[in-house]
RNA sequence: GGCCCCUUGGUCAAGCGGUUAAGACACCGCCCUUUCACGGCGGCUACAGGGGUUCGAAUCCCCUAGGGGUCACCA
C-alpha cells in the first residue's frame, strides 16, 4: 500500500470516550504500520456545542496514550488548517460546484417550518423527508439573487429520487440502500459552515485521505457520500466502520451512564500502556493467540483484516488484568514512581519503606487505587476479633497462638539488628523448639500486627516495615486478647 | 415503523466446507506457600432457532428471532 494518509478527526467534547480512543488508535496504527501519515482534525462545526478548553484535552489524552500526529492544528502541515471552523471559508465553492452540476441545490425552508412539518408527519405516523420544495419552485438564476441579497439559506445535497446508492466497506463489504430512502441533508447549514458530512468528504479529500476509519453510525449515511464524490469525480477512500463499544449487551458506553472515559480509567490507577493494549483488543486481534503487546508489536501486527464485525463489551475485568500484567513488567523504581501517591495518601508521605513496600506490592497491584486499603493497616491496624486467630489451615488455635505470641515478643525483643534478615532467622527458629509448624507461629503473629485475614507480605516483612517498637506492641496487645 | 448492519462459552475471541470447535479473562479445583497474591497444573461452559445446498456445514443460501445503528441546519 502505497502512501497511506489516515486521520483521526474527534469533536472537542471535553473528555475522550474510550470508543473514540479506539478510533483513534486504530487509525493511528494503520498509519505506522504502513509508514504513512497521521493526522489530526479538530471537526468542530458544531458551534452550539462548543466546549471551552475540549481541543488541549484532546491533545493531551492522544499524548497520554502515546499517539503522535504528523499533521495537525498544533503542528501545522501541508493540508491545513485542521481546525473546522478555520476552513469555513473552503466548503462552500464546492458546494455551489455541486449546485452548478444539479447535485445540490439552494434551500430557503427555515428549520421553523420544516419543524412543523416534521412534527405533523411523525403525527401521521410517517418518516419525514424533505420534499425537494425548493429545487422545485425556486429557479437556481432566482436562487442565486436572494443568495447575494443576503437571505438566509441552506445547501441542500439533491440525491435522486430513484436507483440506488451504494458503497463499499472495507470490512462490511458492499452496502446497498435505495436512494428513495435518502434524505435531501444539509451541505451548507444557515450559519455557513459545512455539516459534518459534507466537511468530511470535503477535508478527506483536500488531505489525501486514503483511509477513513469512523464509528459503525455513519454505516448508513456513507451511500449518500459516494453520490458526492461521484458528483466531484474525486477518488473515493477507503471506508472501515467500526463497531460500538458497549456497556452491556444493549447499551454502548456512555459517560452519562457513568461509565469511565480515558481520563477516568487513568485517575483509577490504571497505566496507558495497558488501557490501549486492552482497548487494540475490543473488537480486534491479530490472528495468533499473543494478547500482550508492546506498542512496536502492535504497529507492526495491526491489520484491518483483525477487525471484528460485531459489537463487544467493554469488560473491566479483562482490563484489570492487563493491567496488572503491565504492573508485573515494571521496573521497579518505575513502580514505585507511581505507586507512591497512592501509598501516600493511606500512610502519610514517604512513611515506611517504601522499596520493601514496592517489591511486596508489585506482584499484588492489579489497579493502583486499590492500594490504599491494602496498606493502610500499617498505619493503622485493624480493630479485629480473637476468632481470627483461629485458623484450620495454619493449625493455629487460642491457644497455640498465644504460645506463639508470647515466644515471639521474647525472641524479637532480644534482637539488636531489625532486618529481613534477622527477623526471618529469630521466628523461624521458633517453630522447631516448640514443635508447631510453621504457619502455627507466623499466622498469630501476622494477625496481631495487621488485625487482618490477608495482608501484603506475612509476618516477618510487615514486622520489618513496623520496626521494632511498632512490632513489639502490637504483639503484646494481641497476646492480652489470648 | 422503513432502511442498513450484526449474532461461536458469562466476557473478549480463533475459525473462512472435513478441527477432539483454539486461546485469554472470569469462575472452580489442586500444587507451591508464613496470609493474600504471583507462578504451575487441571476443570466448567459456546456455534440464536428453523429450513435448504453438499458425501460433509460454525463456515454457503433462505426464513424467523434477538440486538444494534440510522432516519437533524449533531457529530
Amino acid at each position: 500500500m502505497t502512501n497511506v494518509r489516515t486521520r483521526f478527526a474527534p469533536s472537542p467534547t471535553g473528555y475522550m470516550h474510550i470508543g473514540n480512543l479506539r478510533t483513534g488508535i486504530y487509525t493511528w496504527l494503520l498509519a505506522r504500520h504502513h509508514k504513512g501519515t497521521f493526522i489530526l482534525r479538530i471537526e468542530d462545526t458544531d458551534t452550539e456545542r462548543e466546549v471551552p478548553g475540549a481541543v488541549e484535552k484532546i491533545y493531551e489524552a492522544l499524548r497520554l496514550a502515546g499517539i503522535d500526529w504528523d499533521e495537525g492544528p498544533d503542528v501545522g502541515g501541508d493540508y491545513g488548517p485542521y481546525i473546522q471552523t478555520q476552513r469555513k471559508h473552503l466548503y462552500r465553492p464546492y458546494a455551489e460546484h455541486l449546485v452548478d452540476k444539479g447535485a445540490a441545490y439552494y434551500c430557503f425552508c427555515t428549520k421553523e417550518q420544516l419543524e412543523e412539518r416534521r412534527v405533523a408527519a411523525e403525527a401521521r405516523g410517517e418518516t419525514f423527508k424533505y420534499d425537494k420544495h425548493c429545487l422545485h419552485n425556486v429557479p437556481v438564476e432566482e436562487a442565486k439573487k436572494r443568495v447575494a441579497a443576503g437571505e438566509e439559506h441552506v445547501i441542500r445535497q439533491n440525491v435522486p429520487a430513484e436507483g440506488t446508492a451504494c458503497f463499499d466497506d472495507v470490512i462490511y463489504g458492499r452496502v446497498e440502500v435505495e436512494c428513495a430512502q435518502l434524505d435531501d441533508n444539509v451541505l451548507i447549514k444557515a450559519d455557513g459552515l459545512p455539516t459534518y458530512n459534507f466537511a468530511n468528504v470535503v477535508d478527506d479529500h483536500l488531505m489525501r485521505i486514503s483511509h477513513v476509519m469512523r464509528g459503525s453510525e455513519y454505516l448508513s449515511s456513507a451511500p449518500k457520500y459516494n453520490l458526492l464524490y461521484q458528483a466531484f469525480g474525486w477518488d473515493i477512500p477507503q471506508y472501515i466502520h467500526l463497531t460500538q463499544v458497549m456497556r452491556d449487551h444493549t447499551h454502548k458506553l456512555s459517560k452519562r451512564h457513568g461509565d469511565p472515559t480515558f481520563e477516568d480509567l487513568l485517575n483509577m490507577g490504571f497505566l496507558s500502556d495497558a488501557i490501549v493494549n486492552y482497548i487494540v483488543f475490543v473488537g480486534w486481534n491479530p490472528g495468533t493467540n499473543q494478547e500482550l503487546f508492546t506498542r512496536e508489536e502492535l504497529i507492526d501486527a495491526f491489520d484491518i483484516k483483525g477487525i471484528s464485525k460485531s459489537d463487544s463489551l467493554f469488560d473491566m475485568e479483562k482490563l484489570t488484568w492487563y493491567n496488572a500484567e503491565y504492573v508485573r513488567r515494571m521496573e521497579p523504581e518505575a513502580y514505585l514512581k507511581e505507586a507512591n501517591s497512592w501509598l501516600d495518601k493511606a500512610l502519610g508521605e514517604g512513611r515506611f519503606d517504601r522499596a520493601l513496600l514496592g517489591r511486596l506490592l508489585q506482584p499484588r497491584t492489579e489497579r493502583f487505587d486499590a492500594l490504599p486499603a491494602m496498606v493502610d493497616f500499617l498505619a493503622t491496624p485493624d480493630a479485629y476479633d480473637a476468632e481470627l486467630y483461629i485458623n484450620k489451615k495454619s493449625k493455629s488455635t487460642l491457644e497455640s497462638s498465644k504460645i506463639a505470641l508470647e515466644t515471639s515478643i521474647a525472641a524479637l525483643s532480644a534482637l539488636e539488628d531489625w532486618s529481613e534478615q534477622s527477623v526471618h532467622d529469630a521466628l523461624m527458629a521458633l517453630p522447631e523448639k516448640l514443635a508447631m509448624k510453621n504457619g502455627q507461629l507466623l499466622w498469630p503473629v501476622r494477625i496481631a500486627m495487621s488485625g487482618r485475614l490477608s495482608t501484603p507480605g506475612g509476618a516477618i516483612e510487615i514486622a520489618v516495615l513496623l520496626g521494632k517498637d511498632e512490632t513489639l506492641g502490637r504483639l503484646a496487645k494481641g497476646l492480652s486478647m489470648l
